[in-house]
DNA sequence: GACAAAGGAGACCGATCTGTCTCCTTTGGC
DNA sequence: GCCAAAGGAGACAGATCGGTCTCCTTTGTC
């Protein structure tokens, strides 16, 4: 199972940097010193592989913001570690998740734009797992259910607003920005 | 003239639906009824057609956006449009820029992600444009430089946020929702 | 030590890729 | 009416695509 490992970890890689259409079977195994016969007897197709890609790259990330929020004292730290976290992505200080080339999640579905494509649905799914995170978070500072889901949406679109600005424009201080948004957010309510 | 537009044209709605590396030019000039010659007088290479659609987009997104929003009585109500122009683009009710597959930009940028790529440069380009727009309305509403570049920044985070919710998970509720928080920021920044 | 499974190296297939080229037709300005 | 430019249709080139296949070597298990 070694291979398999080595077969995914490079294709993510070349994948996330490149795009998923523009890398071709060739390249991954030339990279990864696999034999080509090795990765169809894992793989089915190359889609296949590419899920296998989104799949690694969930639990990878998930498990990566879990690890850096889950520590906090309370839910509104928690939250406000979760922005620390992005600054460290965008940044490229976090190893364990470097480097930087935008919300891969994102990126995929780009390349598959149609909802209903079983790729899609993984990285829909990713997104649905982190608004899980948030709201499990979000759930420890608000009792009333509606300002809990309306919150927790606010912070993840602030989360994809902040990767996007990252990744597009350049701006490597927007996981800060968005930070102080979600604090103002979050006072407010907590005021009221 | 004429052929030029149509081949912009053609390949841009396939661009965005596919991707730009998964398109190919014969598709292009095949759906287009354009010679392969003719593509390559008015295009030095596949990658020029690319920067040419994504400066046709640049131009029609950006008029699309300016038009739905310098009607409106006041800054604020801008800001507003803004959000409700996004909100008939997600649900497809704009036949002005029908389909949505996503932000064309964001897409395309996750195809170049070196963020020095000249294609990519362009993305970042549309986006500091409707950046300028926004902070246009906002200076309307906020004298002082500082509230005035920190909520443009936040009202463009949220229209990405709401961008990546609108096509990774089929959020069609995205632009109301990105609505509701920039109308809690602008008040909350009014009252004090 | 036998043997099956996994893997390596790479030839090979048909299709498609970007890009060039030839040959012919249409068209518009003078 | 002439003639150059633009365009159409498509062959062609060389590379690469995803995927299959053969032949051989390594490796782990009993």
């Amino acid at each position: 199972m070694e291979r398999r490992e080595q077969l995914v970890s490079v294709a993510f890689g070349l994948f996330y940097r490149y795009g998923v259409h523009a890398i071709g079977i060739n390249r991954i195994i030339a990279e990864s010193g696999v034999a080509k016969k090795t990765l169809y007897h894992h793989f089915a197709s190359k889609e296949a592989l590419i899920a296998a890609t989104v799949d690694y790259r969930d639990r990878q990330f998930f498990s990566w913001v879990e690890g850096r929020t889950q520590g906090a004292p309370d839910g509104q730290s928690a939250i406000f570690a979760l922005f620390d976290a992005l600054d460290d992505w965008f940044n490229e200080r976090e190893t364990l998740i470097y480097p930087f080339h935008g919300c891969y999640f994102i990126n995929v579905s780009a390349e598959f734009s149609d909802l209903n494509h079983p790729v899609h649905q993984q990285c829909a799914n990713h997104k649905r797992a982190i608004l899980g995170l948030i709201s499990g978070y979000m759930s420890q500072i608000f009792v009333d259910e509606k300002t809990v889901t309306t919150l927790s949406e606010a912070v993840a679109t602030l989360k994809e607003g902040a990767t996007v600005q990252a990744h597009v424009m350049g701006d490597l201080k927007a996981a800060v920005k968005a930070k102080a948004i979600a604090e103002e957010l979050l006072r407010t309510r907590l005021e009221s």
